[in-house]
DNA sequence: CTCCCCAGTCTTTTT
DNA sequence: GACTGGGGAG
């Protein structure tokens, strides 16, 4: 509660080290008392992670393989450390990538030494988080004040589309979205408009990249604003100009750790090591190494000056040029005795075969480099694996074995099971029928009494999900997407935001911009233009040049009407964010501004929604005292909370399932092209492959007990059918621990090439590796259960889309029976649209049978349920399509196999 | 100023 | 096939 003891007065003496217990530690050595053995917290650890725990002093890697214990370690080292009294709560420094993991780190910690110590860990949190709370501490030393507001990327690329503008530049030759990115991937380098490297300021804009870098930066600092790249980069540049500032901090945290140092960027390196790094240990070593400031200080100017020749020299790792000026004054340090090493006490830990973040800026390297930043550094690998069986770990291992460049880790499991099953590989016609055939194995497994919340499927790209969420809806199989639009960045709640950050801070004028016209009061592109303007010439915020041009003759009646409306409203919000409590207010402001009577007024689908996503927004701000702590918050930690109470399959991509285990594990979609995705081949290289791999083997370490994989011969991909094979991945899995399925779910086609050495046989010229006949004879064995995906959308686009190559493939299937058929939800299902239009050519007799020889059984007027969008009343039929006027969900147009009557 | 249609895009994602 | 953003028509 108390944001406090961060500045307790002990920092500024000299060499401030808790002398006696603090009530922790004193606690801690209470429950020691009466046994010389390790305290509890030690108890159940294994050798390597009571050493990762207890070796508290000097540089430490932890290279924790999966599911080793990794958090457990770092949490009770931090508890360690707090009780043997080696630092204070607030001495801490420990840095996560994701609010997630840091909430979690808290509350494990809190586990083991009581939740009212941890609020004394202020310096807990995301990298992000730790920037801004160090940079509202020193706003000015970056040219900013200390309530500059985080704009989210929407605000950035808005932001930059105007300056791409201003600059007379067509903003559709030169689009905002890739500047932005472009300016991303510097920050993640640390790089600022001066150093960026030549090549990359001229290729954007007409060579005027470096310039419009510079503009965006004035900008920035004019709305008194940082985008997420500032919340590293300044704290960086600060450290590095002020070496007093960075000092205190250096007195501050005796003790740092990161996790998850595989996906630390150039940026996040340079921000740990300048805190890592000591110029001198507590007083004594001023002078070893003969640098006085950090030696990044070197490589920085190095980087000004010559920025462009270092990069090309350093290729993709700029950081292992200033390595090389690093180590030998490290060295030094590392060397020299023990009492005065008081300094890199930093701690490490990480996985290099899980580094999966290199497209967004992540280094490796890093990670690989750790002892040569850090000489002396103790390297402790964790290798005994708690969560999976013998067989996923041989399969998880032998894969991950095909890459180079890795420390090498071997991971083992002692408890080995007679009866514990392989690793799965399935095979499947086309993506509905893996979605089918998953659903079926689910349905088996929930027989066996397994829970829904104890599975997953883990896909490459979010595309797949849709089948399963298509197939599960139809199946009436609870499900839950992680990771899918974050909540805050919902149209909606931006919007609301947007109204709050105007209220709370009037110069937002990114913010007021976007709302000024929402709901739609007649303020167009011409009107907005002039307020612009007016605030240029006379350098006040947008919203205060609206009321003067409310009050003077300059515009229309209309507008000049709205926008007097619009300045009066906030003036009186203004006012009342002093006398009234915040969740009211902003109850207020989404009343009189119109904007929830705009959604109840929608008649789209989504709007019910959107209306309570607000009621949501506004109830998480009850937990804020302010609405300014709350906006605070809500840039960088609000994310949607799921419902866990819930008994529901998880479908997420493969990144998002990071850190995560589950009972059994689904991976489908294990074809060249989708995994690995043939971007990443074509973009990295070899290094892409090797992530892509990095990938299967977090996807594969996921599974505690079950995993199942499968692959498809045909995928949609762009709307277009096409034939794919299987991955490379599959050819590297051991036989010892895959079992190739051969009935049951899937047909058992795939297995014998499986068995001739490869799943991939037919790679490179590729025939017909799937054997059209053997593939016909398992289709017709079953075709009762299996017909009905040959009815769907996809097949018979297929048809439509089929050439000479693939006809014969397609031979005997029209002569199935067709049950039901399309997509059920949504609009644009079966039948519908251009694409009909030509389908139906080749594939007319069989359309013709199944659509219209069957018409509805429903009237006009009929009362019917849909399993996605509830009750409703039909009222209009064609054909077998109804179209239902929802209750909930408005009116929407599905086919009557998706509706029963009620 | 707003609405609608068409064209272009479609890996992964945190903060 | 589906979604977004821009341009053109009303």
């Amino acid at each position: 509660m108390s944001g406090f003891s961060e500045d307790m007065p002990f920092f500024d003496e000299p060499n401030a080290r808790p002398a006696a217990p603090s009530g922790i530690a004193a606690r801690a050595m209470a429950a020691r008392s009466g046994q010389s053995n390790a305290p509890d917290y030690l108890k159940g650890l294994n050798p390597e992670q009571r050493l990762a725990v207890e070796t508290t002093e000097g540089p430490v890697l932890v290279l924790a393989g999966a599911g080793t214990g990794k958090t457990r370690v770092l949490t009770t080292r931090i508890a360690h450390i707090l009780a043997t009294g080696k630092a204070y709560p607030s001495q801490i420094l420990a840095v996560t990538f994701t609010n997630k993991a840091a909430r979690e780190m808290k509350q494990r910690i809190g586990i083991l030494i009581g939740e009212g110590n941890v609020e004394g860990m202020p310096w807990l949190g995301t990298f992000h988080s730790i920037g801004v709370k160090l940079l509202r501490r020193h706003a000015e030393l970056a040219g900013i004040k200390s309530d500059f507001t985080i704009l989210d990327t929407d605000d950035v690329v808005r932001l930059i589309k105007q300056l791409i503008q201003a600059e007379g530049l067509d903003d559709k030759r030169w689009p905002a979205k890739q500047f932005a990115q472009m300016i991303d991937g510097w920050k993640n380098k640390g790089l600022g408009p001066a150093d960026i490297p030549e090549g990359d300021a001229r290729s954007f804009a007409n060579g005027k990249g470096r310039e419009l870098y510079k503009a965006y930066q004035e900008r920035l600092q004019t709305l008194n604003a940082c985008d997420f790249g500032d919340l590293l980069c300044h704290p960086i540049r600060i450290f590095r100009a002020y070496p007093d500032v960075l000092k205190e901090y250096h007195k501050r945290f005796r003790y740092i750790l990161v996790d998850e140092y595989q996906d630390t960027n150039t940026a996040q390196y340079m921000w740990l090591r300048l805190l890592a790094q000591r110029p001198e240990g507590v007083g004594k070593s001023a002078n070893v190494g003969g640098k006085p400031i950090s030696p990044l200080e070197g490589e920085m100017s190095g980087r000004t000056e010559g920025g462009a020749s270092h990069r090309q020299a350093g290729g993709t790792a700029p950081p292992s040029v200033a390595s090389g000026d690093i180590s030998p004054s490290r060295g030094e340090i590392g060397r020299s005795s023990a009492e005065t090493r008081a300094t890199v006490n930093i701690c490490c830990v990480g996985d290099d075969d899980q580094s999966i973040y290199g497209w967004r800026g992540a280094e490796v390297d890093n990670i690989l480099r750790f002892d040569k930043d850090f000489p002396g550094a103790t390297i402790i690998r964790l290798e005994r694996n708690y969560r999976s069986t013998a067989h996923i770990l041989g399969t998880a291992s032998h894969l991950i074995a095909h890459n180079e460049g890795r420390f090498g880790k071997t991971l083992f499991t002692e408890k080995v099971a007679e009866d514990d099953e392989k690793v799965h590989v399935h095979a499947a016609w086309d993506s509905e029928e893996e979605a089918r055939a998953v659903g079926e194995t689910i349905e088996a497994y929930q027989r066996q009494k397994h829970n829904l919340n104890d599975m997953a499927i883990l896909v490459r790209a979010s595309f797949q999900m849709r089948e399963f969420e298509d197939r599960f809806v139809t199946l009436g199989l609870n499900y839950r997407v992680i990771g899918g639009p974050r909540f805050y960045e919902r149209m909606e709640i931006r919007d609301a935001l947007a109204f709050f950050r105007v209220v709370a801070q009037g110069a937002d004028d990114l913010a007021f911009e976007r709302i000024v016209n929402v709901p739609k009061r007649g303020l167009g592109e011409a009107t907005i233009r002039q307020i612009h303007d007016t605030a240029r010439a006379l350098r006040i915020p947008m919203l205060e040049a609206a009321a003067k041009l409310a009050e003077s003759d300059e515009l229309k009646p209309k507008p000049r009407a709205a926008l007097r409306e619009v300045a009066a409203n906030f003036e009186r919000w203004q006012k009342a964010l002093e006398t009234t409590p915040h969740t009211e207010l902003a109850e207020t402001i989404l009343e009189e501004s119109g904007y929830t009577d705009m959604w109840k007024n929608d008649r789209s689908v989504e709007a019910p929604g959107r209306l309570e996503n607000l009621k949501e927004l506004i109830r998480s701000m009850e937990e804020y005292e302010s609405l300014r702590s709350f906006l605070e918050h809500v840039a960088l930690v609000m994310d949607a909370e799921q419902n866990e109470s819930l008994d529901a399959v998880n479908i997420m991509t493969l990144h998002s399932a990071k850190g995560l285990e589950f009972e059994t594990v689904f991976l489908p979609g294990w074809e060249e092209g989708l995994f690995p995705h043939q971007r990443s081949l074509d973009e990295g290289g070899r290094s892409g492959l090797e992530e892509e791999r990095r990938l299967a083997y977090v996807g594969l370490t996921r599974a505690k007990k079950n995993l199942h994989l499968w692959f498809v011969s045909n995928r949609r991909i762009h709307g277009l059918w096409q034939s794919t094979i299987p991955s490379r991945f599959l050819d590297e899995l051991p036989e010892a621990h895959v079992e190739v399925a051969e009935s049951g779910n899937s047909y058992g086609g795939y297995g014998n090439s499986y068995g001739g050495g490869s799943f991939a046989s037919g790679r490179g010229g590729r025939q017909n590796p799937y054997g059209a006949s053997r593939f016909d004879n398992v289709g017709a064995e079953k075709s009762g259960a299996f017909s009905n995906t040959y009815a769907t959308p996809g097949w018979q686009r297929a048809q439509a889309n089929r050439t000479e190559a693939t006809d014969r493939n397609w031979g005997s299937r029209s002569g199935h029976q067709v049950e039901r058929i399309g997509y059920g939800e949504t609009d644009s299902g079966y039948g519908a649209g251009r694409t009909s239009v030509k389908g139906r050519t080749i594939d007319g007799e069989l359309v013709a049978k199944s659509v219209a020889d069957k018409p509805s059984a429903f009237n006009v007027g009929d009362r019917v349920f849909h399993q996605k969008f509830g009750n409703g009343n039909i009222s209009a039929i064609e054909g077998n399509k109804l179209t239902i006027d929802f209750d909930k969900a408005g009116q929407k147009r599905v086919l009557d196999g998706f509706v029963t009557g009620v």
